[in-house]
DNA sequence: AAACTGGTCAACCGCGAAACA
DNA sequence: ATGTTTCGCGGTTGACCAGTT
């Protein structure tokens, strides 16, 4: 027997009846399993995510659980909208550090490096592509012929990504490919804030680090 | 109204580095 | 010095959702 377990957005899975029994548990993480690995770590602290895991008495690798944590949990993340000052700093910061996620989320606070590299991909990348095709048909209405390899692989983009940035900037006038900050709901989500309240009641007895 | 398509993003996987025995 | 374990990072996947046909 199989039963399909879901939470709103992401990754859907199907949990097989071995998988409820007692080996690892893959997939979408539920309210309780959020709740579970919130307490322990306010209570004993980041850090050893295989006895994190262990101790929790989560079904979950250590690996996942400090995914959880750090792309969701952490009491100082950030959602939602990533400003335009944020924008152009990702830009800058990924011509000069290339696809160095982790090392371009320290200099935003609050944001993954998660976040971040899907940022990048769903909006930056897609913004090159477009540009790009665009400016081969307009070398190719000017009778420019010659071929320019133009990919939108990382490496290749840097530099065009720094241009992008500058006329990314606050004082650049907006063109038709400039970018528009998404709008995003995660109504289907509960929040972080949630699990305060919800952890509060759970107990007095937990410190706060 | 239904089917299709593309964008978004949470979560998994594989690999390399660091830490430890 | 070597083998094993753990951690962290970057790439990729796939479900969901909204817009389009």
């Amino acid at each position: 027997m199989e039963t399909m377990k879901k939470t709103g957005r992401g990754k859907a899975r199907i949990t097989s009846q071995k998988e409820e029994e007692g080996t690892v548990r893959k997939g979408p993480w539920t309210m309780e399993e959020d709740l579970i690995l919130f307490n322990y770590i306010l209570n004993h602290g980041e850090g050893l995510w295989n006895s994190v895991a262990k101790a929790s008495g989560l079904k979950r690798t250590g690996k996942s659980c400090r995914l959880r944590w750090l792309n969701y949990l952490r009491p100082d993340v950030r959602r939602g909208n990533i400003s335009a000052e944020e924008q152009l700093l990702i830009i800058q910061l990924h011509a000069k550090l290339g696809n160095r996620w982790s090392k371009i989320a320290k200099h935003l606070p609050g944001r993954t490096d998660n976040e971040i590299k899907n940022f990048w991909r769903t909006k930056i990348q897609r913004h090159m592509k477009v540009a790009s095709s665009e400016n081969m048909k307009i070398r190719h209405c000017l009778g420019n012929s010659q071929s320019s390899e133009m990919t939108t692989t990382d490496q290749g983009s840097s530099s065009k990504a720094f241009d992008m940035a500058e006329s990314f900037s606050p004082g650049a006038t907006t063109t038709s490919t400039s970018f528009h900050v998404m709008e995003q709901s995660n109504d289907n989500y509960w929040n972080v804030e949630d699990l305060w309240p919800v952890q509060l009641l759970n107990g007095s007895d937990h410190q706060v680090i």
